[in-house]
This record gives structure tokens, C-alpha cells and sequence, in this order.
DNA sequence: GGTTTTGTTCAAAATAACTTGAACAAAATT
DNA sequence: AATTTTGTTCAAGTTATTTTGAACAAAACC
């Protein structure tokens, strides 16, 4: 909303400038030249592009991970953004979701204000982080879906004792995800 | 091709009356009501929407699948195609999807000329099938995209020590896969 | 206080994935 | 051999996801 005025910003009342596009405020006098990617930087950003995708996510995580991934030092938003040649908007999303599977860590650096990142290379951080955001929450409400499906049930009806079955089945598959899933994890924790 | 000559048929040069759409096709007389599905079936094409959704799966592919497992007979294309209103289209190819993934079997009945499906229910033969077609392919490559990347490093610059750490990393990987999803497929065995 | 830097959000645009349905092909039937 | 039944394909339409970018919010700085 308020779309329309531009040359206004929300909180105060008093003389503003017009406000300036993020683009042009760092750079005017020197925009940083866009500081091309190595040779084993783009094969790791096509490498985790294509292994990202196998799991169905989107080409700017598989991106963005393979940049950290294939880098030496910490980098920033900007940084990543930049070589990139992402949007800000899709490299803010990108990050957040790799920290919250705890596929990236952030740095601290002294002196310096912006946060950095790195990429987390543990096989037990990746695949516990991707289990439990991505799998796990699933099999949570597993017990809860099963009681619904049985409550579908009409004992009356001659399909019944078929339908008790297919029950007995799907009961089964959540155990073998109960008891596989943390065994995954912990292998992961051995290479 | 030819799409503005729909009076007309490929083979032959015989007189041919005009091509009847395959819908008014067998109902003319007695068009099949469509058959509502039972509460169970409802609920479970409902789960495994849900179940095939968090494998970034069609939802298509989860509502064949759903009708299959709750539903004791073999069903042909058309039942699935009528029952959950879905075009023949999706209705065929996401049969052959999860055919080919081992997750249908086709039946044959004496006497009757359309092959039909019932949904394969054994833990073994799902895991084993979404793993060989989904998962084992992507880990083939992984030597070759290994040797690849190690073609990217510059054994002169500074940075390669921290790249040859990486490329030890992903190998490390590989191996993690290699050696547990043969084991997890021995242990949906067991299930 | 005001300004600047930094990171996030979300509506709209761009892109990708899925679905539809009619044409086609193949096999069974007459 | 012509017709009917059955299954597949794929271009076009539809729907869902991803990306963009400008407005916003929060914190650091002056």
C-alpha cells in the first residue's frame, strides 16, 4: 500500500530526500566490478544446482550453496547476491532456508557489520537438518492420520476386514520410517 | 499436425464417417454414472496426495495411487480416469509413472481386454523402486561429476588445497550413499 | 534526534510444472 | 480390411512455484 508516493518514507515528518535505489547508493562513485566466478566455483554452483534439484528445490538454494560451498572465505548477502547475479529478495529467502537446516553457518566478523556465511559440509548436520525440517514433520502427524483412516471404516461393510488391512500396512511403513530414519542419522555421523 | 482436418483419419482412403469423441463415444446409451468414492477411499487419496506432495510428486500421481490402495478390485484406466475425474491423459501417464516405478502392478482378467492395476503395497518393492528410478541415477553420475570437478582445479593457485578439501568432501558423500541406501533397501525388507 | 546500512517481506512478473483433450497408434474384433 | 476398443502422446491451456524489486523494518552510526 501507499504505493504511489515514492518520494516519501513512513516514520517522520520532516524534509526527506527522494529516496535513492539500493543499486546506485554503494556504487555511484565505485561499483564494486561484478568479481567473476572461478572455474571450480561454476562447476560446484552446476553440481549442487543439479543435487538441489534432485530433491526438488529451487535452482537459487542449489546456487547459492554451491557458491558457499566452493569458497574459502565467509561470504555476505551482498556478496552472494552480486556474483550471483541473484535478486536480493531471492538471496535473503535462499539463506534463511539453508541457515534453518543448518546447511550454512553464520560468521561473525570483527569490525565488519554485515553477516557471513559459510557452507556446512558435516553429513551429519546436512542430513539431520534436511530430516528433521523436511521429513520428520511428516511422520509426526502420521498416528493422528491413521486414527482418521480408521474412523473411515464401517465394520458393517464387507470391504471392511480389506480395508483393516490396508490400515495394518501403512501402520507398518511409519515404523520402518521411525526406526530407519534415526539410524540414517547416525550413520551420517561416521563419514 | 494436419489439426484442421478433423473429418479425416491417418491410414486410410475409404469413405469414413466423422470421428466421434471418445466421450460420447461408449455413454451414448447408458453413459457409466460415475461411481462415488467410499469414505475411506476419499480419506485415503487425501493421505496420499499428502504423502506424494512432500516427495514433490504430482498430486495426480498421489490420487491414483490412493484410489489403488483402498480399493480391493483391479481397476482399468477408465475407473481410475471416471472415479477421480481426472483426464485420460493424467490418468495414463501417471499410471505408467508409478508402473514404472513398481508401484502398480497390471492384472490380467480372463476375458476382459483392458489391463487392469492394483497398487503394490510391499515396503521392499516401493523403496527399492522410488530409490532405483529417483535416486540411484543422480548417485551414477557422481564419479564422473567428481572427476569433472577436479579437471576445474588450478594446481597452481593458492586456493587449491581448500578446493582438493572439497573434492574429498563430496567423495566422502558418495560413499555415504553408496553404502546406505543398499542397506535401507534391505531393511524395507524387513517391514 | 536524523541518517545510513543492512536484512526481510510480499505483490506482481516470470518461469516451471501439471493437466487437459483431441489426434494418433496399436491391437482386438467383426 | 474395416471398425471398434484401448492406450499413448503432446501442444495448448491452466495452475503452482520461483524470482524480482521496491517498500519496509531494525539496528548501527552520526
Amino acid at each position: 500500500m501507499v504505493k504511489d508516493i515514492p518520494f516519501t518514507t513512513g516514520g517522520s515528518l520532516s524534509t526527506k530526500q527522494p529516496k535513492i535505489p539500493r543499486a546506485q547508493r554503494a556504487g555511484d562513485l565505485q561499483t564494486s566490478p561484478p568479481p567473476p566466478l572461478t572455474a571450480f566455483q561454476l562447476e560446484s554452483v552446476a553440481l549442487f544446482i543439479h543435487v538441489f534439484g534432485a530433491l526438488s528445490l529451487p535452482r537459487s538454494i542449489g546456487e547459492i550453496y554451491g557458491l558457499l560451498f566452493s569458497t574459502e572465505e565467509p561470504l555476505s548477502l551482498d556478496d552472494v547476491q552480486i556474483r550471483l547475479k541473484l535478486s536480493r529478495g531471492s538471496a535473503s529467502e535462499g539463506l534463511r532456508w539453508l541457515r534453518s537446516l543448518g546447511a550454512v553457518n553464520q560468521v561473525y566478523l570483527p569490525g565488519i557489520r554485515k553477516e557471513h556465511f559459510t557452507a556446512e559440509t558435516s553429513l551429519r548436520k546436512l542430513a539431520s537438518g534436511y530430516l528433521r525440517d523436511r521429513i520428520d514433520p511428516h511422520l509426526e502427524n502420521g498416528p493422528n492420520r491413521l486414527s482418521v483412516l480408521e474412523t473411515r471404516i464401517d465394520p458393517a461393510s464387507p470391504t471392511a476386514h480389506f480395508e483393516k488391512s490396508r490400515l495394518g500396512q501403512i501402520a507398518g511403513w511409519y515404523k520402518f520410517f521411525g526406526k530407519v530414519l534415526p539410524l540414517v542419522k547416525v550413520l551420517a555421523g561416521k563419514f
